[in-house]
DNA sequence: AGCACGCCGACT
DNA sequence: GTCGGCGTGCTC
């Protein structure tokens, strides 16, 4: 028997293996296995089986190459033929390996395969580093990496020193004898984890009849014995030791005499949340009911519904009416929502009406906690996943419904690893594999997703009012420029956000402060020569962290310590400028030193819990003003807050990128938002320095439809989607002139298609250098109404990159392709 | 991707 | 002459 296994590498054959006859009856389709795979061991997916080899393999020129299969990973099959047929739409459509989109299913550290270590003679290597005359040479910093450690990963290794190529050095320290390399197959990161649990063995009667002689001589082991007999079922050993006081020699001794006995039985984790919210009975609105009803009109078919509701329409609602619809008739559902929105807030909500029928996913869960989530689902214990883009994915049978909330939000777009897969996008796809509806909801829909209702594509379902009677808010714009000169500003706030926020301290309600922007000042720059403080390997400014007193680069990390005098040209004239939500907390608090005010960005709540332990504190008034970067703007819904302010709104303007307005408008909808869903009114006040701008207009009419169409003219004037369909091609390298050597040379084979698509000359990208890349772009693009589908614009793209690898003479180089991509910095 | 081979310039 | 850095090619 041979298996067709893919691997997620970044090649597309599958490759031909043999099944040892004692796994014949285990190995199916959709099952991961444990390969050699050159010197390695990998774990690949099963696509195919067959009894010969000539009907499968392609391009095998050597039988006596097959190697056999080790391992099998997967007790059952975690995607079937139908399943497969989508993972090779998403292979085919974001041009990645089959492989490499199988991985999406798979929970993080669960492959098995093999990793390199090296362990050294320290003394051996102390002794070669002080004969080493260069000591910045490759060698001398491997030697002193290994002279340090006895035990490293030769990843690791590469890691430390910058440079990937170590193998040849490696191998001449191992002759050398000062080091050995070895191949240790490392097990999955995370396991099913076990405990002992302790049952009783003995019918009762036989244990009363013994019980005297125990008392008798074993206190100890009567109080386990009567701990025991409390209850019905069967308790881990470590909690009846615990509860007893006694250690487990008593339990021991129960176990000889035959009185118990000791298993072992697989344990779930799972993650807890610790806020709680009553659960509130939800009577729909008119406008809700009639949502439900138009989404129950699909009758299970493939449809995709557009749910375009304001803020606080009550969208999550019906959501949760119609997964239960959908439950009910024995289906189950898919409910994606952005990541920063998977607030403890709407999990618990979720949480309250589906109870163990829903596995929730988030970023707060440890690995095991998603593991055991995840294959419980396989097991067929959930009718509902929700989570973030990635639970698109899950191993759900029987799908009948696929939610997609906030359809617009770019968490969706999966932007820092391939496959560059839009999963809102994606969910259409699953959802027609799958011949069932789809709904993407937003109060601020995509222009894309808005242009395909419009087109009749999809089905517009609108809920143009709030519940529970709240109106929505009442917005005012504050100019900031013009306020300055009106002498009528201090510091960063306005009279009026500063007159407003003392008004409702006093009334005792609660105040949102958005400012989109981490930190405290975002730029350092010589009053002198000019000169801005730029991170060394990015081409970004350093942004001040007043916590630490450091400046950090927020794309690679690196930080340092404040400079105390200008690196050019040595002037101790330093400003600092732009605002961060840490000065935003510390100017409020230093107009209103009796309020407590706590800040919500990625640096303040990297502790687990820490949002939890916040928005309980918020939600229970021991938090007056809440601060924070657009982690504020989604799914947060507290009655009590009835002033919303934003610092300054253009900061998310100013980005070169043709989606910037429309994520600022976005942002600012769904900030403003958060103030007023109750009965009490809710006030908006927003900052900003470029008032002309039309989306300003648009925010405080609460003009979807306004913004749209003129936004939709934008679209069609500069040939960006959803008139167009784009691509994005960055060359990357550490050398500067290789990066635009081989940007060239790209451009030159894409060119050869430039009859059917539209391509750019290859540019400097925006951000220039990120991480000590220096990167360029090309944009590639196709019209709608000559490619529909795309595929031209594919197609070019996928045979340039396949002449590119055959004939280009720069294949050392990093070249990624986004197709969709959300943004073109 | 990750690994090894082998070429070629640099440095004793 | 060797050393070590980098491009090239292969993985069932």
């Amino acid at each position: 028997m041979y298996a067709q296994i893919v691997f997620p590498l970044p090649f597309r054959n599958s490759f031909t293996y043999s099944v040892p006859r004692l796994l014949e009856k285990d190995v199916k389709i959709g099952t991961r296995v444990v390969v050699p795979f050159g010197r390695r061991v990998l774990t690949g997916f099963i696509i195919a089986l067959s009894e010969s080899i000539d009907e499968s393999s392609s391009g095998l020129a050597d039988k006596s190459k097959i190697k056999s299969i080790r391992d099998i990973l997967d007790d059952q099959p975690i995607f079937d033929s139908k399943m497969l047929e989508f993972y090779r739409w998403m292979s085919d459509y974001y041009l990645c390996s089959l492989g490499e989109a199988l991985k999406t299913i798979v929970p993080y550290g669960t492959d098995v395969e093999s990793k390199r270590k090296i362990v050294s003679d320290t003394e051996i290597c102390r002794s070669l580093l002080a004969g080493e005359k260069n000591k910045n040479s490759l060698k001398a910093k491997i030697l002193s990496a290994l002279a340090e450690k006895e035990l490293i990963n030769i990843s690791y290794l590469q890691k430390i020193i910058k440079n990937k190529n170590v193998y040849s050095i490696l191998r001449d320290l191992e002759d050398a004898g000062a080091i050995t390399i070895l191949n240790e197959i490392a097990d999955a990161k995370v396991r099913v984890k076990k405990a002992r649990y302790v049952r009783i063995a003995l019918p009762r009667e036989a244990i009363y009849d013994l019980m005297p002689e125990i008392e008798r001589a074993a206190p100890k082991q009567m109080l386990i014995l009567l701990e025991l007999l409390s209850s019905a079922e069967d308790k881990p050993a470590a909690e009846i030791l615990k509860k007893t006081g006694s250690s487990s020699s008593a339990l021991n001794g129960l176990v000889s005499k035959g009185i118990v006995e000791i298993y072992e039985k697989e344990i779930e984790r799972t993650f807890k949340e610790n806020y709680a919210e009553e659960m509130k009975d939800i009577v729909l609105s008119v406008n809700q009911r009639k949502a439900v009803e138009e989404l129950k009109k699909s009758n299970g078919k493939f449809d995709v519904f557009l749910l375009y509701g304001v803020t606080g329409s009550g969208k999550t609602q019906v959501y949760i009416e119609i997964a239960d619809e959908v439950v009910k008739s024995g289906k189950n559902v898919i409910i994606l929502v952005p990541e920063i929105s998977l607030t403890p807030q709407i999990t618990t909500r979720f949480y309250n009406k589906f109870n163990d029928k829903i596995a929730v996913f988030h970023s707060r869960m440890s690995l095991g906690e998603r593991y055991d989530t995840w294959r419980g689902i396989l097991s067929g214990k959930y009718s509902i996943v929700i989570g973030p883009r990635s639970a698109l994915f899950v191993p759900l049978k029987n799908l009948g419904l696929i939610v997609v909330d906030e359809e617009h939000d770019q968490s969706y777009k999966q932007s820092d690893m391939t496959p560059k897969y839009n999963a809102r996008d994606a969910a259409v796809m699953l959802a027609k594999f799958n011949d069932c509806p789809v709904v993407l909801g937003s109060a601020t829909p995509s222009i894309e997703s808005m242009y395909n209702a419009q087109s009749g594509k999809y089905k517009l379902i609108e809920l143009p009012e709030r519940i529970d009677n709240a109106k929505l808010p009442e917005i005012k714009l504050v100019d900031v420029t013009i306020e300055k000169k009106k002498k009528k500003i201090e510091g960063i706030f306005s009279n009026l956000l500063l007159d407003e926020i003392g008004k409702r301290l006093e009334k005792k309600e609660n105040v949102i402060i958005l400012q989109n922007r981490r930190g405290f000042a975002t730029q350092v720059y010589c009053d002198d020569c000019g000169e801005v403080i730029t991170c060394t390997d990015c081409t970004v400014s350093m942004v001040h962290h007043i916590s630490k007193n450091i400046l950090q680069c927020h794309y690679c990390g690196n930080s340092m310590p404040v400079p105390k005098a200008c690196p050019v040209c040595g002037s101790v004239s330093l400003k600092f400028f732009g605002t961060g939500t840490q000065r935003v907390e510390d100017e409020l608090a230093f107009y209103f030193p009796n309020a407590k005010i706590e800040r919500v960005d990625s640096d303040s709540i990297s502790r687990k819990g820490a949002l939890s332990e916040i928005l309980n504190d918020f939600r229970n008034g021991r938090i007056d003003i809440l601060v924070g970067t657009q982690m504020l703007s989604k799914g947060l819904d507290f009655s009590n807050v009835t002033l919303v302010g934003v610092v300054s709104a253009e900061t998310s303007l100013w980005i070169p990128d043709f989606r910037a307005d429309e994520r600022t408008f976005q942002l600012l909808t769904q900030v403003s938002g958060r103030a007023g869903r109750s009965d009490k009114k809710g006030e908006v006040i927003i900052q900003t320095q470029n008032s002309k701008n039309f989306i300003f207009r648009k925010v405080i009419d609460n003009d979807y439809y306004g913004f749209y169409n003129e936004e939709l003219e934008l679209r069609r004037k500069g040939e960006y989607p959803p008139f167009t369909r784009i691509a994005l091609v960055e060359i990357k390298d550490k050398n500067e002139r290789r990066a635009r050597a081989a940007a060239n040379d790209f451009h030159k084979y894409l060119a050869m298609h430039k009859k059917t698509i539209n391509i750019s000359p290859p540019n400097e990208a925006i951000i220039y250098k990120i991480k000590g890349f220096y990167r360029y772009q090309i944009l590639a693009r196709s019209f709608r109404n000559q490619d529909p589908a795309g595929r031209l614009l594919r197609s070019a793209i996928f045979d340039a990159l396949t002449e590119f690898n055959r004939l280009s003479r720069h294949k050392n180089i990093t070249l990624i392709v986004d197709i969709d991509p959300q943004s073109i910095l």
